[in-house]
DNA sequence: CCTCCACAGGAACTGATGGCGT
DNA sequence: ACGCCATCAGTTCCTGTGGAGG
């Protein structure tokens, strides 16, 4: 190695080219990474396959339901067994057309819509991404599929979102979606509603439930030791030789399999530790390595959420901060003061505590109600994050100079 | 045993935005 | 040009509630 310099980018620079390598392979380390192999999911990767064979007879498959946590391999198994089926009939006049989407990157039902219609190849002229009503982008998407004659299997992974969104807006498009085929003459539909909340079942349309159910699929959560099983396939891939010590390693598994046996998570620590272990020029990850990487991913979590949150949610949060009584009334009475010292319009109480809510769910702040007898009925809300984060993320917002 | 507090949280509505079809 | 539609942030009005204190 070369002579330490004092400059650290220049320090950075020399490590990068002589120094000590840990990663051989970055992209491996990430989740999205498809592996040829996927470990312990034979039997849901058997029933998958049973359930879609007939496209390849040309006939309608069954649709499918699949549950299990996040993590689980859920979406990778579906959508590893599609692009097979796909490449199978790829040469055949028979055409099946994949279209996946997630409900919790799109935000709308219309965008939902809109990005199975862009799938379909419709484009902004014939399917604009706003102004139309919800039933004529349905009739434009049925459309299509009938006139390419196109056998398209719908994956919609988080369902459970788009079953909340319909329930908001009162339209039945899951419904609508499993009678499609009625109203198609010369294509099918095939759906696969991916879900990690397994009583998701229970808040559905009886009618949906009876043809989206026709086949249900769970998939378990891994087990510590099939967890490590993953990450011993991806380490020797992605990283050098003995680059990972063996209790390094345990903790790595541990750690993500004690909440639900969430693989992502796993790879994610493993990816993060070994990025830090790479920069401080050691010769392989050690069990701090993984504790810290467990801590940075937390804190980057803490900053993004923090830094997405629009002006008075911010502004909330810092009440939430700055006073010691934590009563729904005290915040909002230190939230009012607030807004008078950064000249900001207040708003009501009651959009207040549904912003306060909102934030509860993003786990930055947790809230118990409490029963005060004659002084009625709070919610006491407690900051799960270090005070000094929020400071440090906001500090160059120049709207909390006055606050801060 | 009853009362009554201090809110929680649902429902329905408003007004603005942006863009369609005709 | 006009009416219509979806969405979002926010408001208004409302009903519901566990238990300390009388």
């Amino acid at each position: 190695m070369s002579i330490m310099t004092l400059d650290p980018v220049e320090r950075m620079l020399d490590a990068a080219e002589n120094g000590i390598t840990l990663i051989k392979n970055r992209d491996i380390l990430h989740y999205t990474y498809m592996p040829d192999t996927i470990l312990h999911r034979d039997s849901e990767q058997e029933q998958v396959t049973q359930s879609l064979i007939p496209i390849l007879k040309h006939s309608r498959p069954s649709n499918l339901l699949v549950y299990g946590k996040p993590g689980t391999g859920k979406t990778l198994v579906v959508k590893k067994i599609l692009s097979k089926i796909q490449s199978r009939v790829e040469k055949s006049k028979f055409p099946i057309k994949l279209i996946y989407a997630n409900s919790k990157e799109e935000t709308t039902l219309y965008g939902l819509l809109v990005s199975f219609g862009r799938q379909l190849g419709l484009n902004e002229k014939e399917l604009p991404s706003t102004g139309l009503a919800i039933s004529e982008v349905f009739k434009r998407l049925l459309k299509i599929i009938d006139s390419n004659q196109l056998n398209a299997v719908f994956v919609i992974d988080e369902i459970d979102y788009l079953a909340h969104l319909i329930s908001k807006t009162g339209k039945d498009i899951l419904y609508q979606l499993t009678r499609a085929n009625e109203r198609l003459t010369q294509g099918s539909l095939t759906l696969v509603g991916i879900s990690n909340d397994l009583t998701f079942k229970e808040r559905l349309d009886p009618r949906v439930l009876s043809s989206l159910g026709e086949e249900e699929i769970v998939f378990t959560n891994y087990s510590v030791e099939q967890i490590r099983k993953i990450l011993e396939g991806r380490i020797e891939q992605a990283l050098v030789k003995n680059a990972i010590e063996e209790a390094a390693l345990n903790l790595c598994s541990a750690m993500a399999g004690r909440e639900h046996g969430d693989a992502r998570r796993a790879i994610d620590l493993l990816r993060v530790a070994s990025e830090i272990a790479e920069r401080e020029q050691k010769t392989s990850i050690n069990e701090d390595h993984i504790r810290m990487a467990g801590q940075k991913i937390e804190e980057n979590k803490e900053v993004t959420s923090l830094q997405s949150y629009p002006l008075h949610e911010k502004i909330l949060i810092i009440a939430v901060m700055k006073t010691s009584e934590l009563s729904t009334g005290g915040i909002y009475t230190a939230y009012k003061t607030l807004c008078k010292t950064v000249r900001q319009q207040e708003l009501t109480q009651r959009r207040v505590t549904q912003m306060l809510s909102e934030i509860e769910l993003s786990g930055l702040i947790t809230g118990r109600i409490i029963h005060q007898g004659i002084h009625g009925r709070t919610k006491k809300y407690k900051l799960t994050i270090s005070p000094n984060t929020i400071k440090e993320t906001f500090k160059d917002d120049l709207t909390f100079e006055d606050i801060l």
